[in-house]
DNA sequence: CCACTATCTGATATGTTATAACATTGCAAA
DNA sequence: TTTGCAATGTTATAACATATCAGATAGTGG
């Protein structure tokens, strides 16, 4: 899995691929990309950070989108449950997806400092958790798996 | 590590044993396990499940012991930041710890049907996340693993 | 004994995140 | 055209968390 969140690349190039994919797989799928899911997404595209719901409803108002909680929490729900969006529970924000296409069982790692998130893949049945759980009988349904550190960047003492 | 959550035991056993290790520890450490905080434990010891800081505070308040948030949420900062208790991000709750002695990368299955919540050890290292992190350059510091899914009692089709 | 300090507690207010509940719009199928 | 449905608008409130300042208490060194 490339790194995607700690090392420069294209981004508008990674904004608008992530916003194709995501129109692909709404026709595919039959689900309504609407323009405030559109918007929302677009707005989590715009960088690899996680942003609360309250950003985003900010962002939203200025452009007349709309100005009141549900509307950013709905098109959160709908892009969060359709695979192109994660909320990262120990922010309590949300961020865009980058393996649109992935079966999710996603993991991140989160700069503490700079705030910048990367996600990569967990693979919750496997390792010490999943013999756990099987040794419990206990069944998994999700997972989040969220590391919170420094990226390569932070790690040089430079003020952010 | 034994299955503490979703077996029964000795309840009452496990409350005090929890307890009194909590207690060494304050000594050894030279923490202050006030009254509050001390009832605080007590209360999230009382059930193998995750509770809100204002059910704890309701419970004080029940107690005379305290009425106002930031009385529950001191009580949650001592007993989380010494290892006694934690915070389930999924949930934004709380949980007495079950392995007060072990070095902490606690890993949790929660049961989503019946609320009961399973502590286990992590090792954010090892595996895919602790490879992607390496890779990335990137520090883990602390980590939030945390399983939702269904424990042997609920998965019965049984009301819980 | 007194002053100093650290720690804990009390109390008020506020900030932040999330959802309930109900009304309305717009489109499309029957 | 009416019925159904998905999405949106709107108001209000629930639920979670912290800032701030004032007062009490207890150990420490003068």
């Amino acid at each position: 899995m490339t790194a995607h969140g700690f090392d420069p690349h294209d981004h508008d190039h990674c904004i608008a691929d992530a916003l194709s994919a995501a129109e692909d797989a709404c026709l595919q799928r039959k689900l309504n990309l609407t323009p405030v899911r559109r918007r929302v997404l677009e707005i989590l595209l715009q960088q690899h950070k996680a942003l609360g719901a309250y950003d985003i409803l900010a962002r939203l108002e200025t452009e007349g989108l709309g100005s009141q909680p549900p509307v950013a929490y709905r098109a959160l729900d709908f892009l969060v449950s359709n695979g192109f969006a994660h909320k990262i529970e120990g922010l309590n924000a949300y961020i865009a997806c980058s393996h649109p296409n992935a079966t999710h069982a996603p993991a991140f790692l989160i700069c503490r400092k700079c705030g910048v998130v990367q996600e990569t893949q967990s693979e919750p049945a496997k390792g010490s958790l999943g013999s756990v759980a099987r040794a419990a009988g206990f069944v998994i349904e999700s997972t989040v798996v969220e590391a919170q550190g420094l990226c390569p960047a932070c790690q040089d003492g430079v003020a952010a």
